[in-house]
DNA sequence: CAAAAACGAGAGCACTGCTCTTGACAGCCC
DNA sequence: GGGCTGTCAAGAGCAGTGCTCTCGTTTTTG
């Protein structure tokens, strides 16, 4: 069905979506999700404004484009951090994947608001961002997975009640069926705590405070490894 | 010096002033800060677009005040049901803060994302903001404090070392003499994990696992407060 | 080869933040 | 009281935005 030998047209289209966002990126780099403009990124493009309509139908449509490759350019970073550690040291991995996460969002501080700031419009989230939203987490859950049987929880964890033990468990059968439910939540619990602190440094919330935040980033770190109980 | 009977004009540009804040409040709630715009303020209060600017110098400006103002607005929210609880009851305190200002985020979604959210421009955080922007941190280690004493760590905290050590125990000096700097840290943990946990509900990021996330809040609520030793 | 689909360019609409000028009014000193 | 001064609202206008529509042109398809 689909042809392996594209059309001419085909291909320059290709060629001319990348490029679209290629600078797109660049001014989104520059200047921020909110200044990004359709028509500079067409006139860096040596093109006319409405062009660029066939190919993204919405400035929307753009930064969406734009979100899921930001998306899986910090699932890539994190899961190459992640597969450079040993197996058989989690705390490791879980060092690389923060690490993984901060730093890319140090040196994509724009794309990082863009992924975990404010939503752009009515936030609408489409279906194809979920799947490579998902992806740290993922890698989150999976150095829990990794260390499955050797959890060492020095504060004992509380007890899952009602409307959190099912929604727990429906996710600990399909994601995490080693671990415990209580566990697993606690991963969602220092995965919250790992964007919020990066946020806190991108912000501008530390000023003042813990500013640089390089020794209290790593210090938590080490400190919600003990928390999801990684020996 | 200043004079207690303010002429008619100062009556009127203080009340005017108030209005455009008021305008561009609801503005805000509806259609969030992206959307907010002067001359539709403007309109709705039957002025010229170019007279707002005798009260607010720029777009950003203006913003900038809603931003003091609602970082009030959620210290006294939460202040108050602080305040409303027994004095030898911390975690009931912890409980009221972190509910406080979840409930708060969710009356007012547009408003938490202006503060807590992607900076707006190129993110001025000027002088007159950071004191408003404190209070919540500071009822927050004002409930650790509280509990000063009878801290109860199941799990040791780990030692503070090199430049976080310093920094920390400035702050400590500076805001709660009475707890060590480890216990003073995980508050700020906690505090970071908060606002990030709250960041994901509002932000769509938990949609398809921990929704609604009433039982998942409720609960990380009851663990950090066992994360700082809360008794 | 002809019909159909895709394409780029241009003009135009409604909107934005912001500036500048103009004319009117209120508060002050003499 | 009568000016002078500073403040004020309003209008026009600039440069920019997202987006739509139309109009020739080019490429693919039947």
């Amino acid at each position: 069905m689909a042809p392996v030998i594209r059309t001419a047209r085909e291909r320059a289209r290709e060629e001319l979506t990348l490029e679209i966002k290629r600078e797109a990126r660049r001014q989104l780099a520059d200047e921020g999700a909110q200044r990004l403009s359709l028509r500079a990124v067409a006139r860096a493009l040596g093109m006319a404004s409405s062009a660029l309509y066939r190919y993204f139908p919405s400035r929307d449509d753009l930064l969406t484009a734009l979100i899921i490759d930001a998306y899986n350019a910090l699932g890539d970073r994190v899961e190459t951090a992640v597969a450079a550690c040993p197996d058989d040291d989690p705390r490791a991995a879980w060092r690389a994947l923060c690490h993984g996460v901060r730093d890319w969002a140090k040196e994509h501080p724009h794309e990082y608001a863009l992924l975990f700031g404010t939503p752009v419009p009515g936030y609408a989230a489409p279906q194809d961002t979920i799947a490579p939203a998902a992806r740290v987490p993922i890698a989150l859950v999976g150095v829990i997975r990794g260390a499955a049987g050797r959890l060492d929880l020095s504060a004992p964890v509380r007890p899952l009640r009602g409307a959190l033990a099912e929604q727990a468990s429906v996710l600990v059968a399909a994601m995490a069926p080693e671990v415990s439910a209580g566990v697993f939540t606690r991963g969602v619990v220092a995965w919250s705590q790992l964007v919020g602190m990066v946020s806190f440094e991108l912000f501008g919330h530390f000023v003042g405070a813990f500013e640089p935040a390089d020794a209290f980033f790593a210090h938590t770190v080490e400190e919600m490894a003990d928390f999801v109980g990684l020996p």
